[in-house]
DNA sequence: TATGAATGAGCATTCATTCAT
DNA sequence: TATGAATGAATGCTCATTCAT
């Protein structure tokens, strides 16, 4: 029934906007770590420095501080692909600038990246969250497409362009997938191979074609 | 006389590989429909329409059950790629029969692909089995294009290669799910699409190139 | 993650019918003694001899458990009531003999007693559900006054019968609360008097009236 | 210069009485409501419109808190009734007015009455007060009858009037708790039968007997 | 005075696992 | 073989209470 505060001098009161980043950046490594269910809200509390009734003070239940994370991370990666995938570019320099801003995101924010993508994939509740924002992914890839069709005076049926899209979503977040996994592995490089299988197609790759970077 | 074990006619002795079988449908459906975590061993058991320490006589604690319904799906989805993927025939023929195989499989068992895809990602104790089966994948496709390559008298660094196949393996995954996901969907159909994306690349798809199948 | 069952050669394996019903002493005890909220888990599976988990398994979580109790007693409450009112008796009878029985009950199960009667009250949850057995008891009281008056003839308005129905029930209520904090008051006089001030009422026992049971 | 606390003119600091009187209405609300254990500081600060820190200043920890809400209701109901009932009177109009005067406080003040009487029962720590209380109405009323009887030049032994007593209490109480529960009820009205059950009791009222008062 | 920040401690509930029959 | 009975060990969550400002 007694609560008796620490009266270490190095302890700090600190206002809840922080208090809550350093709670999401723990609840993302032990989410990472663990995997959802495996995850302990002690775990999450004691790597956040700070007690459990905290976390649920701030952030709610355990469901809910998942989902922050979430949205967290997500908003990360989104902001850094989009601003990186100018709309006025020409579609393959977009895709490209789009794809190294993604590994790049990925190359150093491997947590996030494990919450955003394995994680979720598994857990019902939040698969489906997860659904959207790759489809908001896939929309934007396949309107990318569907732009650089027109340019051409060209057409496609809508759910192609959408399984095409989808399918270098896929590719992408394996090859995220295996990035996270390697960590002496290059973000740039990662790209540029997804690039070249991207642009390219195996069959030319096969018969010798290569895409480099304008830049690089 | 004879000692009768009993006298219910729906009761039945079955013989224990049998057994096993059921139990390992029953968890693959219960392990997909949950995740691990939230499976429980009691609903497995109740599915199996068995008590929960025949379960544990059988196959073990959770763990061990988890693993046997990996390899068993993991096992029919490479016979069934593997038996349709026949080593002798040209790349993009192999390629194809192969994405065939595999939708196929996954149009036909959308539990045992989420045991093996969806659940077994997010879960640290098994991640590790699943990179190795996929590596077995990624392995097999990469030589598939280094035969083809090879035949051309050229020639790839091995890296490249494997990253290639990656990104086609994880491209295929991303299409699985989707069709996992899309019950009315056609597997043939998806295959194709697919089909187009690896071979061909999102360039040439753009300056109007189509893939068919020779056969459809 | 093990679960050593005790090897003490006294421990016994109980059949479920006799487990719960050790379980429901036990919850009637403590939560009597320490009132709903208070009562922990805990307490009522130490107290009934066995671990919580199988509690749970026989009885549900707190408040079915709750539940489980209040039927109990209340059934055994409202049989030993029913069992000695018979319906042909001459009213004044009938009413002795039904407060006889109900005050017996109190003083045999003081701790049932107060579960149905003070945790009950104040408890939200399962105020309803007294008030439900409340009512059937004024009810039955209210239907043998009016009998007792069509005997006579007469006759009253339904909603008077029931509210001095309920100042009955009340009042027996009250005595019986008091019997149940005074153990060494004799349950047969308390019935005696409440049987005075329910038949004679206030004015006719100051004027020197009292009633006496026939047969004691 | 004058030093100025705050500038919002919506901000009162209120003088330490009328602090202490909100927060008594809130926590008697939601005691009220939610049941001693139930009702958490939380609401009970919020409801008052007040930090949690303050409730604990002005009226202690949770017990105290309820120690206060009890006391402040049964000082307002006891000065009711005694007001009404003024010891010069005649027995049966001694009773009417402060029957009158019960019912009507609790028609007016069902949250205290609820506090006071169903909450304080099922609290173990509590329910000692309110026996203490109780007893003081008990006595009154003892009190009483015994003048009424030595009016008479009669006697009784003391315990059965205490007795008595106790069923009018109770009687009381539980329609009390009846009128409480019944918002559209008429106070006069239940008062006027309790009176009826009270002083005449069943076995006049069957006989038809009937007693109004005076003044309506 | 007044409050946001903070916590120790407890509690209900569930689960994987095993024993005795 | 087959199962009902049983439990140790967690884990999510809440609450009364207090400190630092």
């Amino acid at each position: 029934m007694l609560a008796r505060v620490s009266t270490n001098p190095a302890f700090k009161r600190l206002p809840r906007a922080v208090r809550e980043q350093q709670m999401l950046d723990a609840a993302v490594k032990v989410f990472s770590r663990r995997g959802y269910h495996a995850a302990s809200m002690d775990e999450i509390a004691e790597d956040a420095g700070i007690s459990k009734p905290m976390v649920y003070a701030y952030l709610g239940p355990k469901e809910d501080l998942f989902v922050a994370c979430l949205h967290r991370e997500c908003t990360r990666m989104i902001e850094a692909i989009a601003g990186a995938a100018a709309p006025d570019l020409p579609p393959d320099e977009r895709l490209w600038r789009g794809l190294r801003a993604f590994f790049g995101f990925v190359g150093a924010h491997r947590d996030g990246w494990s919450v955003l993508y394995r994680q979720t994939r598994g857990e019902p509740p939040f698969a489906g969250q997860l659904a959207t924002m790759r489809a908001r992914m896939v929309e934007v890839i396949a309107g990318m497409l569907d732009d650089a069709l027109r340019a051409q005076g060209r057409e496609v049926r809508e759910t192609d362009l959408e399984v095409i899209a989808y399918a270098l979503v896929g590719a992408s977040e394996s090859l995220a997938d295996w990035l996270a996994d390697n960590p002496t592995a290059d973000p740039e490089k990662t790209a540029t191979r997804m690039m070249n299988v991207a642009w390219l197609g195996a069959g030319q790759l096969i018969e010798g074609a290569v895409w480099r970077p304008a830049d690089g």
